[in-house]
DNA sequence: TCTGGGGTCCTAGGACCC
DNA sequence: TCTGGGGTCCTAGGACCC
């Protein structure tokens, strides 16, 4: 349900394939120049929860799924104080329930965070700065100024004034230090990372500290050899293009470098696509049942498509089989369409694509749009 | 650790065309 | 015709992020 995703991949690829005269700020404290700020909500989730429930502070409280820990569901974000019993976004709640029995778990509840979240971007689009949404709890500011500190002290004054929620802000002179600065600022604070202190502070962090390397790329390099940022910095390109790919292994040594584009645009959010997906209670194995299940999101998505006003060009459908193997089909449509009838048609089609042997244990639907009408 | 839901982008192989 | 090289589309899967 996030539905401003991140999208620096595309953004800093784009920057890294033509180079731009980057416009470094001039940092001699006086002068105006360009900054980035990135602004993220403190334990967003839990805390706008908290607000309407003051009686639950102090308390280690789990937002997910309908809050109860028994269920096929994850944690969307758990309180500082939760977090102290090794509770993590995206683990399931039965093992947050273990890890902390005496916690409070509550249901997710999008709306109300969406509504928090637009009064939060409102606030900061007061400022004299460009605002770029990310998602529910993150933005980046684009700013001409000389004193980039007080200008992240304004926007955790009028976060704060407008919702009672506070915020971090990561400086930056581009995206990706702004970004990664927010986590040196967290929580309720102000940090600032520029090329100045970049290897000072990034240098011997293992290389999924940076923004775009998770785990998985994070281990293939440390089989190459490249464990920390500093080693992955210096790497050849060439081999790490051989390794990693023409556009990721290049980009990955970029990162280290804590290369990036620094512009920041407040024009809305296309999407390239909307999909559905459930995860049954318990596996379903009845053809019946799974035909009416993926008619039901084609219908949910088709609706998300006529919302956005352009047609479908493509539908994908999705099959997470127990225990936990997941297979797409996929197929272009052969017109663009809206239509209900005809996703789901398309939809129905792909399902029969499957070897359905094994027990199901997640559906889902999935439209694209055509990426040239953007 | 029995693992949500909603997104984005990249990669690679094969088809197809000139 | 025993054989090319490039471009583009299609499809499936993987990785990452919030």
């Amino acid at each position: 349900m996030l539905s401003m995703v991140d999208q620096p991949p595309r953004a800093v690829h784009l920057a890294f394939r033509t180079p731009r005269r980057p416009t470094w700020p001039i940092l001699d404290g006086v002068s105006d120049a360009d900054w980035v700020l990135h602004v993220d909500l403190d334990q967003f989730i839990a805390a706008v929860e908290l607000a309407r429930r003051p009686e639950l502070r102090g308390r280690p409280v789990v937002v997910g799924g309908s809050g109860d820990p028994t269920e096929r569901a994850v944690v969307a974000t758990a309180s500082y104080e939760a977090r102290e019993y090794g509770i993590r976004s995206g683990m399931p709640l039965r093992t947050a329930a273990k890890r902390c029995p005496d916690a409070v778990f509550l249901p997710s509840d999008p709306p109300a965070y969406e509504e928090v979240s637009e009064r939060v971007m409102a606030a900061l689009r007061e400022l004299p700065v460009v605002v770029e949404v990310l998602g529910w709890d993150e933005a980046f500011l684009g700013a001409r100024t000389a004193d980039p500190e007080a200008l992240a002290a304004d926007a955790r004054r009028v976060v704060r004034a407008a919702t009672g929620l506070s915020c971090s802000v990561g400086i930056g002179d581009n995206k990706l230090r702004a970004k990664l600065a927010t986590g040196f600022a967290k929580p309720a604070g102000i940090y600032r990372l520029t090329r100045d202190n970049w290897v000072a502070v990034m240098a011997d962090l293992p290389t999924d500290a940076l923004w775009g390397i998770g785990k998985k790329t994070a281990r293939k390099l440390a089989e190459a050899g490249l464990s920390t940022v500093a080693q992955l910095a210096r790497a050849d390109p060439v081999t790490l293009a051989e390794r990693f790919g023409p556009a990721l292994g290049p980009w990955y040594r970029q990162l280290a470098l804590g290369a990036g584009d620094n512009e920041v645009t407040a024009t809305p959010y296309v999407p390239r696509s909307r999909s559905r997906e459930t995860t049954f209670q318990r596996n379903l194995t009845d053809r019946a049942l799974l035909d009416e299940h993926v008619a039901a999101l084609a219908h949910r998505v088709a609706d998300d498509v006529r919302a956005e006003g352009r047609p479908a060009v493509r539908v994908a459908v999705k099959v997470r089989f127990a225990p936990f193997v997941t297979q797409t089909r996929s197929r272009t449509l052969p017109a663009p369409t809206g239509d209900a009838g005809e996703i789901e048609r398309a939809a129905l089609e792909l399902l029969d694509r499957f070897t359905l042997t094994r027990p199901v244990r997640l559906l889902g639907v999935r439209a694209e749009f055509d990426d040239n009408a953007r």
